[in-house]
DNA sequence: CCGTTATATGAATGATTGTTCATATATTCA
DNA sequence: TGAATATATGAACAATCATTCATATAACGG
């Protein structure tokens, strides 16, 4: 459940520093969306998969060592959130990256957790 | 739940193209937590308002029209995760943001939406 | 020490989500 | 058309999670 409003708060205060033009609420909501579908470890797994280019969901199933049937739900998780395309091809289907963007999502990730990880 | 394993699963197959060095598992489920963290509305919200600076709890919920509890839960969340920092100064504890990689993690999100909206 | 203010946290709860199982759709080949 | 293969999908279930409420800790002023 997610509410925006409650009952708890008080007064004005003035605390930290300032003001700068942010993204409207509707903007952050899709941002918060896509990162959640970042946000599972068999989707980033089939993602990295499918950096080496496309892959059908068989292979794709195999090389996870996971079922067909929750590898296609992931991709169709993937599929409209815009991140991989599909190709028909006779009985198979070959998914790929559906843009460069994927990508870069996640390179800014990895960088990060290498950030933290040569910091400890 | 989350099982790497199953029971349904065929013989060999070659589908798509080929290999690449790829991060290891752990790494990339460290990266799945990471986006989950950023896969929450709250949060992201918290986050962008910490892009103007440092600002208090209390400050936050107002600014994003929430519970004190609700806030500090999801500070304990971002803290833990490393992506954000306390400063305790009297009654008062100022969050800022961890280091500039939240910044280009969330901009790599708002790259590509933008792109996709104008894609439409 | 006592009251007040700022923040943190545990328990409860309702909602969302990932996987499995079973089955449906789609395509090819005989 | 009928069998076989590749993929998709609905229902069910267990697990995870964000918020609320109540309360705890911490710091300050009197």
């Amino acid at each position: 459940m997610k509410k925006v409003n409650e009952s708890e708060k008080k007064s004005a205060h003035i605390c930290g520093s300032a003001e700068k033009a942010q993204p409207d609420i509707d903007v952050l909501g899709e941002l918060a969306e896509l990162y959640k579908v970042f946000g599972d470890l068999t989707r980033v797994r089939i993602l990295t998969a499918l950096t080496s280019g496309e892959m059908c969901v068989i292979h794709l199933a195999e090389k996870l060592d996971m079922g067909q049937s929750a590898v296609s739900h992931q991709l169709r998780i993937l599929r409209s959130a815009g991140l991989v395309r599909p190709r028909r091809e006779g009985r198979t289907v070959y998914y790929a990256l559906d843009d460069e963007h994927v990508d870069m999502i996640l390179e800014a990730g990895l960088e990060h957790i290498i950030h933290k990880r040569s910091g400890k």
